[in-house]
DNA sequence: CTGTTAGCGCCTTCAG
DNA sequence: CTGAAGGCGCTAACAG
């Protein structure tokens, strides 16, 4: 409990106040076989003195692991990569690891984390969260040389924690087909640059083939596609309105976009539902607030889920042994924001 | 480019097939002066054909320090403190320094973080975002030894970048009284088991103060005071409305907090601003679209100067020279969410 | 300008 | 059960 400012006490310092080699305090420290139990109390004793905790640059370096792990993300910002960050760093901190933060944001920042890669032989697994990432990335990523995961997401071949975005997406358009809707509009996020990113083509693909099940065909006038932004889906939406297209509901891609919609719905002078109905996907915290329909994911867990595929992958190392990936289920949550077309 | 399975490059191992010395290498690396043109490049030249990286272990060892800042923050997957970590993430690795992220959560979290204090001998300083800390915790930080700033809030005497939340405060409450409102109430956040946090204590405060200068009575029946959730502010905006207040306005301490009060507001059939008047305080993204009218506070740039404070203090560890700390300013943003009180 | 020599602080055989 | 000695990979004087 003692503030130390000069010099943290050093092993050596431990072993010769407890009247023993360095060895023997560094074993009695590590719980290794081979020590009294005498000798180990009076050991701990004098490290709970003096305070002591071993330097972590000398203990890996002679014991060649990193005990960190480096998170990749990008929109830190947002809830759901908030939430992510949250699961993973509580599975792994609890496991003994530190966990690096690495935040990619715009082009510039990929850039330089790809180019540089900062996180190289710092750390001994790596977790991708919901990153869209292009063939080149993905080949960087590679020569760090340790395990990977992805949460919320998928990279390559290696193992992930995420949910079925078509499944998802499904969920919501079927239940606004099942209200009787046909003129269904949809507000889709696309990753700036990287057009083959899997979350929208699923979610998007959902609402193709649920509306020609349903034998109503897709208007391409009902469709459009936008950046992430509550402000893009705003606009989208006053867009969308202004064409004409006589749309009935919208089935938008997550949440915080339904929020812009919804505000350029009320704008435009049109009630929500009984104008226009309208469904999200995440069941974010404000959807409740809002009224909002949509369909639950289970955030947090895949970031959990992702966390230990890593650590499983860090222990078994030696064994032939590849982590199991995870889907996890979604639902539908059905709120104020959905009703039966008026003329249906 | 190529992917190291076994063992990564060593200093010895561009030394030898540079055909130089081990010192030579380290300095051609480390840009140290003393080296000629021709060895440099040869050496560089090894360098980018092995691929080669530092052990950081290493060179930490040898050097003496760490390259890494430990961030602590709570809640991270609120808009909010995302905001903050990404602008700290951002100055912390561009300096070249290493984020290593603790979310102290629950008060298991806590427990935990401040006895082990797992960041120990691990980081050059400490970063604590807008964290409340009772005595003890303060005092276990400080056996870290190291720099320490604080964003978002103010830790003992350590600089700090963050607002003046009495001043956010008198813009909210100062912005309904000048429209004429009188029957003011005020749901007021508070952290749980922290009650002297000073931000619910200031923007207390403000609300009291601002009232007393108009020489309103402050009623205590127009106050609620919950821990931080929608779901509270919803309950609490509920409970306001039923004891029969006869209030024109609410002003609640944070934007999420007023989209619950909203919430309830609307269950009640009540209209906004019509009815009653809302503003809340942050500019979150969604109270644009809510039509909030809140206080503007500059987050990301909290965190930016939290991070360059200690980066200076790191720097200058050896002159006495002690960081400035500073109080951003914030702003009233009046959208749609207030206006005359309806008998006023 | 470059090579030699000690450590940095801890873990880990290998003897005793 | 314990001590001595070498080494993890790199940096930093100190000589040449």
């Amino acid at each position: 409990m003692s503030s130390h400012a000069p010099n943290p006490p050093s092993l050596s310092d431990v072993a010769r106040l407890a009247g023993v080699s360095l060895a023997t305090a560094s074993r009695a420290i590590n719980n290794a076989y081979g020590v009294s139990a005498a000798t180990r109390r009076k050991v701990l004793a004098v490290v709970e003195q003096l305070d002591f905790v071993a330097s972590p640059e000398a203990e890996r370096l002679a014991r060649g692991v990193t005990g960190r792990i480096a998170l990749v993300v990008p929109h830190i910002e947002r809830w759901y990569f908030g939430e992510m960050v949250a699961g993973i760093e509580r599975e792994l901190s609890t496991a003994g690891f530190d966990v690096l933060l690495y935040h990619v944001d715009g082009p510039d920042d990929r850039r330089d984390f790809f180019g540089r890669l900062p996180a190289r032989r710092k750390v001994d697994a790596c977790i991708v969260v919901a990153f869209p990432l292009d063939e080149d990335e993905r080949k960087r990523l590679e020569v760090m040389g340790v395990a990977m995961a992805a949460a919320g997401g998928q990279i390559a071949d290696h193992p992930f924690a995420s949910i079925d975005d078509y499944a998802a997406g499904r969920l919501a358009v079927d239940h606004l087909l099942a209200l009787g809707h046909r003129r269904i509009a949809m507000i889709a996020s696309c990753e700036p640059n990287v057009p083959g990113w899997p979350v929208n083509n699923l979610r998007t693909r959902a609402y193709i083939d649920a509306m020609q099940e349903q034998g109503v065909p897709t208007d391409p006038n009902l469709v459009r596609e936008i950046e992430w932004s509550a402000h893009n889906a705003d606009r989208a939406m006053h867009d969308l309105l202004t064409t004409g297209s006589q749309l009935t509901a919208v089935y938008v891609h997550s949440d915080e976009l339904a929020l812009g919609a919804m505000h350029a719905l009320r704008a435009a002078g049109l009630r929500v539902p009984e104008d226009v109905s309208v469904v999200g996907i995440d069941d974010h915290p404000i959807a409740e607030f809002l009224d909002l329909t949509t369909v639950h994911q289970p955030v947090r867990e895949q970031g959990v889920i992702a966390a230990r595929i890593v650590l499983q992958s860090i222990h078994g190392e030696n064994r032939e042994f590849a982590p199991q990936s995870v889907l996890l289920p979604t639902r539908l949550v059905v709120r104020g924001s959905t009703a039966k077309p008026r003329s249906g």
